[in-house]
DNA sequence: CTTAAAACATATTAAAAAAATAGGAAAAAA
DNA sequence: TTTTTTCCTATTTTTTTAATATGTTTTAAG
């Protein structure tokens, strides 16, 4: 049950431009030296956010990423779920691709819709906005 | 995000032991039939189910696996976790090996916390009865 | 008292997924 | 024209998952 590197680091990549947004297009390396993550392996998240049209870019020397929207239109379930595909605990509630012919009889599989209901329920109520709250109280509390 | 074979197959055979507990002891080729998993890898899984005293064993002929306790007093997180490990969604959840440095100033483990009590929340709250209520309940609408 | 059925134990393998690394091509500003 | 960046895709490494395999031990039944 764990979310792996590939949605986790989408998140603190977005996060991070979304805190940074007034710096105008931020290259990804600059996200990867702030974060302490590799370069390249951003590179292949980020693009992944691009072409779902989460952050546009621009190439060459002066260029690199920024959100498309306001922070506070993003829900981390938007972020996660592109990243690292469905939330759901059990391949079966997927897709109809994935429906097993058990599922008539299966009673776990109630569970698992629990479970995936209250995960879902957690990530879509919260926004990159609301991360950007978290993080500024913080960081006073280290002023304080 | 997903639970493994090894939690979801490990709750089927509690329920299956729950289900039919008038019957004895029970033995693994059995539920390994009922359920269509290999029996072999059944066995592995209800040996770390039996060593933690959820279930009691009889070897030899006539021998099997039964519940120690009732399906009322096993919660469905007290089966995950013991097969899975923790249901944290990240490592750093888990224990303070775990914790990293960043945490202090960590956003998104906020957002990790979160998920991992969403999670807990519904675990805790479902037993092996329940699911038993659950499957007299599918059973009897076929019936109908 | 022998045989069959079961748990118990541990090693090995196979497949898949995760987590990068690598190497360059294309674009654009300096 | 050089440098900085995104963009693209292949490859490799590591880890985890999901089994298989091969027995040993225990115990009831015949």
């Amino acid at each position: 049950m764990k979310i792996s590197t590939k949605g986790r680091y989408a998140l603190r990549m977005m996060l991070d431009l979304a805190l940074n947004e007034e710096t105008g297009y931020i290259p990804i390396k600059e996200i990867a030296k702030r974060q302490g993550i590799s370069d390249k392996y951003l590179e292949q998240i980020i693009s992944v956010l691009n072409r779902a049209g989460f952050v546009k870019s621009v190439r060459g020397a002066g260029g690199g990423y920024k959100l498309t929207k306001k922070p506070g239109e993003y829900t981390v379930r938007m972020i996660l779920e592109l990243t690292e595909g469905s939330l759901a605990p059990v391949a079966c509630l997927e897709d109809e691709v994935n429906t097993c012919e058990r599922a008539d009889h299966c009673v776990t599989l109630g569970v698992w819709k629990k479970i995936y209901k209250a995960v879902n329920d957690v990530v879509d109520n919260i926004t990159l906005q609301d991360l950007i709250d978290d993080s500024k109280a913080i960081e006073s509390d280290y002023v304080i």
